[in-house]
DNA sequence: GCCAACGTTGGC
DNA sequence: GCCAACGTTGGC
C-alpha cells in the first residue's frame, strides 16, 4: 500500500475559497498558477491520488486552514501556461515541453476557520513550514503527527 | 500600505 | 558562477 501523505496548499480565497471550491463540478479544482518550482515538484512529483489536503486561505482578513480536501487526480500540464491572455502565462513553455503542471483538488469537508494565529499558539506546530519566519511557499508537506494534531482539534 | 524574506533574472 | 536588482508573497 503507498504511503499515505499530508499537505497544506494555500489559495487566496478572493481567487478559489473553500466556499468555491464547494460549489464547483464534482466539488473539484485544478490547482492552477502555481509558478514556484519546489511547489511545483510536490505536485508533479510526490503527490499521489488520495493524499489529503489542508485548503488554507491566504492574502485575506482571516489567513488559515478552511477545510479538508484530497488530490483527485495526478499532476498533469498546467493548462494556464499555453493562454497567451492568462496572468499565468508562460511564453517558455510548450505542450511538447510543458513547464508548469498542477494536480486536481476535490473538497472532502469544509471545518471551522483555523487562523494562523491559533496555529501559532500549539507547540505542537511549532515546526509547521507555514509558520516559520519568511515562508511563501505555497504547497508544504505536513507531518502526520502534525496531520493528526490538527485533526483533533477541529 | 508596509516590509521582511525569498526566488528569479541577467550582466559580467 | 557570482550577485545586485527586481518582483512577488503574505502576515501584519
Amino acid at each position: 500500500m503507498m504511503e499515505m501523505r499530508y499537505w497544506l496548499m494555500k489559495s487566496e480565497p478572493s481567487d478559489v475559497s473553500i466556499d468555491d471550491l464547494a460549489s464547483m463540478p464534482d466539488q473539484t479544482v485544478a490547482w492552477y498558477g502555481v509558478r514556484n518550482y519546489q511547489a511545483r515538484n510536490f505536485m508533479r512529483d510526490q503527490m499521489r491520488v488520495g493524499d489529503r489536503v489542508f485548503f488554507y486561505h491566504s492574502t485575506c482578513e482571516e489567513p488559515g486552514i478552511a477545510g479538508i480536501a484530497e488530490v483527485s487526480k495526478l499532476a498533469y500540464p498546467d493548462a494556464t501556461q499555453f493562454e497567451p491572455e492568462n496572468k499565468y502565462f508562460d511564453p517558455k513553455a510548450t505542450p511538447e515541453n510543458p513547464r508548469w503542471f498542477n494536480v486536481d483538488v476535490r473538497l472532502i469537508k469544509k471545518t471551522r476557520l483555523v487562523g494562523i494565529k491559533e496555529l501559532r499558539g500549539y507547540p505542537e506546530l511549532a515546526n509547521m513550514r507555514i509558520l516559520q519566519k519568511g515562508n511563501r511557499l505555497s504547497i508544504t508537506p505536513i507531518d502526520p503527527a502534525e496531520w493528526d494534531f490538527i485533526m483533533g482539534i477541529l
